[in-house]
DNA sequence: AGAATGACGCTGA
DNA sequence: TTCAGCGCCATTC
């Protein structure tokens, strides 16, 4: 794997980037998919080191309870993830929870990498 | 170097 | 179903 801390950014907001408009992908989903099972909570720091705004779909990636992650450190980028998947056609409640059985992305085979 | 932290996930109560 | 506890591991203090 990368040594680098700032390939791993890449390969995160790489695999994110492929997570289509309407669809949600987990954490875990995201490290499974770049062959780092088990590094979901990297992900997350992946994630938080994005700079904003940027084109990388990052608001379809939750956790796997099904809901939004609300942080303080996020500064409210949370809210924005809530407001831009409802604008998907995603329900989300007041909880910053969403139905994501349904929308749930199947991802590609991790071979593909 | 050692402890604390966190945009996670699974299990069990 | 909700919640606490634990395992996880890079980053930060």
């Amino acid at each position: 794997m990368a040594g680098d801390p700032q390939l791993w950014d890449q390969r995160v907001w790489n695999a994110v980037a492929l997570v289509p408009r309407g669809r949600l992908a987990t954490y875990g989903q995201i490290a499974e998919l770049i062959g780092a099972w088990g590094r979901a909570r990297q992900v997350g720091w992946a994630l938080r080191r994005l700079p904003l705004p940027s084109e990388i779909p990052w608001h379809r990636v939750v956790n796997a309870r099904g809901c939004i992650a609300m942080a303080p450190s996020r500064e409210g980028s949370d809210w924005i993830q809530r407001q831009r998947l409802i604008a998907e056609g995603i329900p989300v409640d007041a909880e910053g929870r969403l139905p994501l059985c349904r929308f749930r992305w199947q991802a590609p085979a991790v071979s593909s990498f």
